[in-house]
RNA sequence: CGCGGGGUGGAGCAGUCUGGCAGCUCGCAAGGCUCAUAACCUUGAGGUCCCGGGUUCAAAUCCCGGCCCCGCAA
């Protein structure tokens, strides 16, 4: 057995933090953890320490919440470490050429893709918006160029069309958390070998932005439901009504036939609350008006005064 | 002190600006109608208008204080 090794953890959101919990309870020590710095957030601007932050300090583990990363003072500090290999989960920042070769190992990152499908920030999301049948999640070695290190271990999970961007990474953190066990472990016992990623296969999954959430009712309806579920929890789907915005946080298709022009209220009672997409109908399911709590689209309904013919957009 | 919206029978809301009978869409209960219904008709029950104070002949509504919920932004 060989002796443990000395881990640096960086990453930043609960993903990640869910992450160094189980490799917390690996053979080897993690001796150090890299997160972002606490920023403010919420009503009331109040400050916030990354869920990373968090647990570390509650296992006395030091933390560095460096703004600049590309500096010195950055690098010494990881060198004092003394790490053996850098485990990079959802940290946030491009990592520069300097920290990729600091340790004798490199750096190993978990990706939420099946590679080299979904490079980038929101590979979960764009598996789901894309509709493919099946997600996975991959350990690389980290390179310079984004996502296109060499890969260490894969596992695939099928999907069932209903996974929202929330619960597909709910489901893949576990994976992704064992993969990196057992990566390390052969890593460190010398029986792993790394496959270089096939470049004709690449496919990029490009950071969200709020603008993706605005619906765009001239989309089929089987694609504007993908992109709900894609969008969910972040940035969310909205239209407009009446002037203020409207959240849509669930929709069910309920017909493929064209009815009425994309963004019309073909229904609206007790039975639903239906809309004309360009191809297809769909059931608002659930939905929120700003200011306002989250409501079944029916519950909405009894209070908004809305009618047939009425459009969103 | 980041910006803003809200709290009204069981649910969702209007009414508040401009003080003057507690209202709408539902739900619930009873009855009726129909071959039939998530349909329709009739009737009914159900309220601390968030809490506390103030102004007023009169407060859901105006003023002061408090509690709670939510949207934006980050």
């Amino acid at each position: 057995m060989a002796a443990p090794w000395r881990i640096i953890f960086m990453g930043t959101p609960q993903i990640a933090s869910a992450t160094l919990a189980q490799l917390l309870t690996g053979p080897d020590t993690v001796v150090g953890v890299v997160t972002q710095p606490d920023s403010s957030a919420g009503r009331g601007q109040k400050s916030f320490a990354s869920p990373v932050r968090k647990l570390a300090e509650t296992h006395a583990i030091p933390v560095l919440a460096a703004k600049k990363i590309r500096t010195p003072e950055f690098l010494q500090s990881l060198r004092a470490w003394q790490p053996d290999i850098i485990v990079v989960v959802a940290y946030g920042r491009i990592l520069p050429k300097a920290v990729l070769e600091l340790a004798p190992q490199g750096c190993v990152n978990v990706h939420y893709s099946l590679l080299p499908k979904y490079r980038g920030a929101a590979p979960a999301a764009w598996t789901i918006i894309n509709g493919e049948a099946e997600a996975g999640v991959s350990t690389m070695k980290l390179v310079e160029k984004m996502d296109a290190g060499a890969i260490y271990l894969q596992e695939a999970i099928s999907l069932s069309g209903e996974e929202t961007t929330g619960s597909l990474q709910a489901q893949l953190t576990p994976v992704g958390a064992r993969l990196l066990l057992e990566t390390l472990r052969r890593l460190k016992a010398g029986t792993l070998s790394a496959t270089e990623q096939d470049e004709n296969l690449a496919t990029l999954a490009p950071i969200l932005k709020k603008e993706h959430g605005l619906i765009d009712w001239q989309r089929p309806a089987t694609e504007i439901e993908r992109r709900i579920r894609g969008f969910d929890p972040w940035p969310g789907s909205f239209t407009h009504f009446a002037g203020k915005m409207l959240k849509i946080h669930r929709a069910t298709i309920v017909g493929t036939e064209r009815r009425g022009s994309p963004g019309e209220i073909i229904r609206a009672d007790a039975a639903g609350f239906w809309l004309a997409t360009s191809s297809g109908v769909l059931s608002l399911e659930e939905v929120q008006q700003e200011n306002k709590k989250r409501l079944a689209g029916v519950e909405f309904i009894k209070g908004a005064r809305i009618k047939p013919g009425d459009r969103l957009e």
